[in-house]
DNA sequence: CTAGAACCTGACACCCATGTCAGAATCAAG
DNA sequence: CTTGATTCTGACATGGGTGTCAGGTTCTAG
């Protein structure tokens, strides 16, 4: 598919395709006149690749990222390193700290709700 | 106390304080020279402040939105508007979904990290 | 009184994903 | 071929909380 459908399809924009494609998140082949041609499992890539960002990763790691996740289709991938193994246990940490503030936030916002439903 | 002493125990840099007052989310009794002095109850303030950025609220839903949050103190609270409620439920639903994805990409992380760690 | 720590204001810079615009090229249908 | 929709590259702008620095004032212990 090409770039438009992809960013219909994902909800992200077509500016952000390339973007993540120089970063080297994304690839696509190119149709003669150089116009990028997606396979069907780019969805799925580039809704993780949002996921990730919401939880707050960098590209850099998300290229590190990528190739160590199970394809969609089940193919082959590359095993992490104990390096970057150990930045992965320390951003899930932090994302365990966000997911708490978050549930604080929410609870916040339901009182604040709520007092104000009440008569 | 004083705006280091306030900073040392949130963890929150001074900077960050004094933009928290210029934007109405924190205010502070001066000493006759000018010094902010913050009430005891300020910790608490801040640390809530840090939550909901966190969560994605801007400075001026935050704004609107602390007055109407039970004091720490039990002190007397205002009444969110129906507008205001209405915005924050939408904020409610967005943390919601935020959640959700910070699961997925826990999950996404834990998955690489295991598959790193059995041979 | 004095030295040094703490604080004041104001201004400029940064991050980094994303928006937006311009000008040109490609694609697909008639 | 023509035309309109889509895509291309490159560059500049934006946001919003935060970092940082400069130059000056206030506080506090000795």
């Amino acid at each position: 598919m090409r770039i438009g459908e992809l960013a219909r399809r994902t909800n992200v924009s077509e500016r952000s395709l390339r973007y993540y494609e120089k970063q080297g998140m994304l690839t696509a082949e190119r149709t003669p006149g150089g116009h990028r041609e997606y396979p069907e499992a780019a969805v799925d890539r580039v809704i993780r690749i949002q996921e990730l960002f919401a939880a707050g990763l960098c590209s850099e790691k998300i290229v590190q990222l990528l190739p160590c996740m199970r394809d969609t289709d089940g193919g082959p991938s590359v095993r992490a390193t104990p390096n970057l193994v150990a930045e992965l246990t320390a951003e899930r940490a932090r994302i365990d700290r966000m997911i708490a503030d978050l549930i604080r936030s929410r609870d916040t916002l339901d009182e604040v709700i709520e007092a104000a439903r009440v008569p």
